[in-house]
DNA sequence: TCTCAGATAGAAAGCGCTTGCTACGTACGA
DNA sequence: TCGTACGTAGCAAGCGCTTTCTATCTGAGA
């Protein structure tokens, strides 16, 4: 039926082993037998048997990438750089990894479940991209998975997520709350005093970590008209919609919202501009990550901008082997400041 | 060193055929029994070996999606929803299946190397997203591979891309020359007559179906000062921006742009917006797919809304067999004109 | 009491590939 | 001339699982 290793073999008149040492080129074999090999390999369209290849050689071509959503270009644009990077080492003919996303929609069991599933699958690499959950079975079941992980010989590598401790996992981590802390400072130094936020979900380390940066501004400032000005909710512009309303039902005097992203932010937005505000002359708003999309927001936003793709591509290589891990497994991945329209000096007082 | 079947079997005193029925479910062993076994499967914290079980049962749980580019929200959305359904077939624990997600750049050798790779995976299906290349030698061979893909027992689905013939490929393809010409036509009937139009890149069906789309509806209204008025690009924001003001130097009077999708309309808006010129008082603008920024642009970008979402999840239920395929295999799947702010009447003339 | 069907479990033969080891030449140095 | 080493190719033993076929045990019906 299907044109197995053998028929090759029989084809070019060598013996199997030879036809897989033609395949994988990690033995010598003479020029004029690879040629007839190779030629009876085109001639009968021969395709080798991942499985197969995979159980006798106990490897994998197998990279899995865990996101919270891959339609998220948040999550797609970090997805998109592993990718490019993982390709195989040296010349190996096709000898590109394969990308398996997991979306995990941040569920703490879904995301278990894709660790096992990549486990299962031998995978030769897993990158683990996007904020954690802070709960602490949940923690403490995911390292016991990455070690496990690691001990097969997958590699580990965390793109955006804090350390994960006892675990061999290189985490290039973003600083979340260094960039809120700069972009709250921001507004303070335009003049806002209440400054409305808008964070993510309650128990992802990204929303923490930004909103104690935007807490240590406003703590630095000696600022505390702010202070319950903060809504949780999801990473989405509906969510950023209605928080904003609620904020602006708080209190409608605040001249500025920060949101938890530039999704988020866009609903901000909208929200204010429907409830007649203009931005940036009666609210300042502003986001994080700096999306494709931010510079094109009417006025542009805001944001702080994450080398997404940077980071992303530096953990698809570190992944693959081919680039080493920062000095203790661990860096941190700055975000900068991108002062843009959307925010401004707040009016009179 | 790693946990085998045999393991759990000596430890559960059963044979390794027991368990693997246990895991398998799909053979009746004795409640006792199974107790047994799942207990020393968790005591020893066995994952089965993928790659392995592949082998031997030749089935994997492998499905690839093509996509041009996955951080792009057009091809993310599909990505998305094609994930979420591919679950497995019936109650089997973490009988999910893992989503291969093949960047292909657009490039055809990426979009052939890929296929094979997925082949040589035995994927359990394929779903190809995206307008597709019209080379035709480059078409000949994609053929070929899902001719040979199908044969091997691979279920091949088309999202967003015409049908392939001679083949057994299911396509769900978006009506783009439907959705090109009421675009232009809810221009013509606002009274636009010179109309610009950023394409895409030339060799994609998606660019001529959209763009015949555009003519056909110029042609019907018999308008014909728009003729030359047609750049084509990569599907990116700067290309609608460099686009625009190619479009600009060639016809300053223009009075509407048509982009080739919502992306390069935010391109061809900021390069609007540079020249000074307001949307839609001096310039209209529309795009295409009802990206989720898409709204939230200003002014909202009239556009036609296509049911990424909806397609590919179907496309992902049909790839999995839980859904039957269209008659004839073949679907099409309309767009729906969606006016917003971004276009209006003509000023003066 | 004997037989037979039904329900479970095991034995063992692969699935298609990789790779350590062995075997064969041939060319070279001594 | 012989021994040695190197460059190639083949043998065969798995890799860890699935599944067919067979064996065993039960209880029911005769």
């Amino acid at each position: 039926m299907t044109v197995t290793l053998a028929d090759v073999a029989a084809r070019a008149q060598v013996s199997p082993a030879t036809v897989s040492r033609v395949l994988n080129g990690n033995y010598p074999v003479a020029a004029a037998t690879r040629e007839r090999v190779l030629k009876a390999v085109d001639e009968l369209d021969y395709v080798l048997n991942g499985p197969a290849s995979a159980l006798a050689a106990s490897t994998s071509d197998l990279v899995g990438v865990l996101v919270n959503d891959i339609a998220d270009p948040f999550f797609g644009i970090m997805a998109s750089a592993v990718q490019s990077e993982i390709v195989g080492p040296g010349g190996r003919a096709g000898g590109e990894r394969l990308a398996v996303v997991c979306n995990t929609g941040g569920d703490p069991e879904r995301e278990l479940t894709y660790l096992t599933l990549l486990q299962r699958q031998r995978a030769a690499a897993v990158v683990l991209t996007g904020g954690a959950i802070e709960d602490e079975a949940h923690v403490a079941a995911v390292a016991g998975k990455l070690r496990r992980l690691s001990e097969a010989g997958t590699r580990v590598v965390l793109c955006g997520r804090p350390p994960l401790p006892d675990t061999d996992a290189v985490a290039l981590t973003f600083d979340n709350r260094g960039g809120g802390r700069e972009l709250t400072e921001h507004l303070l130094s335009l003049g806002h005093r209440r400054i409305g936020y808008v964070a993510g979900p309650e128990e992802r380390t990204t929303t923490r970590h930004r909103l104690e940066g935007h807490r240590e501004a406003l703590a630095g400032a000696g600022v505390t008209e702010s202070d319950d000005l903060v809504v949780h909710g999801p990473y989405d512009r509906a969510a950023g919609h209605a928080a904003t309303v609620e904020l602006l039902g708080k209190d409608p005097s605040l001249t500025a919202v920060v949101a938890a992203n530039d999704t988020v932010a866009l609903g901000a937005c909208a929200a204010l501009r429907e409830a007649g505000l203009r931005i940036p002359e009666d609210v300042s708003v502003a986001g994080f990550d700096d999306l494709p999309f931010s510079v094109d927001a009417v006025p542009a936003l805001t944001t702080v901008r994450l080398p997404l793709a940077e980071a992303a591509a530096r953990a698809g290589r570190i992944a693959m082997g081919r680039e080493a891990a920062p000095p203790g497994g661990v860096d941190v991945v700055r975000g900068e400041l991108a002062v843009r329209g959307s925010t401004g000096a707040p009016r009179g007082k």
